[in-house]
DNA sequence: CAAATATACATAAATTTCTTATGTATAATA
DNA sequence: TATTATACATAAGAAATTTATGTATATTTG
């Protein structure tokens, strides 16, 4: 993806979600929803969204099917049973993630262990 | 930093920002201020600490000031004027980015252009 | 209708960022 | 006195991404 760094690290529970709540899309389409959805302030490249597909399959968090639509082929990607479950901990942990990057730049640091 | 790899790419961010907030901090002070923050949750290693603050420093964000205290070394960071308008550039980003993440989880794409 | 853009996939080289593993040194605690 | 805490540093390797290509078909535009 294109943009500040601070995206690094987040494109596979982007994907996972996205499936999660889509069902299933391929590619290109995931590209574009993402485009949609940050109005345009983050594009997934190809270089970095095609590896993390098959990485995620890889692993046995995705599962595959290819068609052929209007003779341009597509591979529609959906979460497997592991990846379901793979995708509740990643948006756990998305969650955990912003509130602690809020607490950092809010200067809340407060609320510690007091004896 | 050690945790789910949401955090790459936002050490510059994190670091900056608490160097905004406290005027002055040196490196041994910034792994702990920021686990008191998140209450363990993140441990930035000093592998990944120090590369980082050398490269603010050799990018002209940081100025250094080496003291010894208890007969231990410590070399204190601050930002420089050049470091303080990006680090408004970053906690801008960094807002953008927490609202484009909270979008895409919170599964509410629309809002979209329509003619 | 030719050129450019959009759709749709893929991969390889280079870069960036971070982890893991060390290393040095002093102070405090068990 | 051995371990833990404080305080710095760097180097090798891993992981994620960028940048640059490449292929192929469909659609739009000049």
């Amino acid at each position: 993806m294109k943009n500040s760094q601070l995206y690094k690290g987040s494109l596979n529970t982007i994907i996972m979600k996205l499936l999660e709540e889509n069902g299933r899309m391929y590619g290109y389409e995931i590209t574009q929803k993402v485009k949609l959805i940050t109005k345009g302030e983050l594009n997934i490249t190809e270089g970095a969204l095609y590896p993390a597909l098959h990485k995620l399959e890889a692993d046995g968090h995705l599962d595959v099917e290819v068609e052929r639509v209007d003779n341009r082929m597509r591979k529609y990607y959906k979460l497997t049973e592991t990846g379901e479950k793979e995708t509740v901990n990643r948006l756990a942990e998305l969650e955990e993630f912003i509130k602690n990057m809020q607490s950092l730049v809010s200067g809340a640091p407060k609320t510690d262990l007091q004896f």
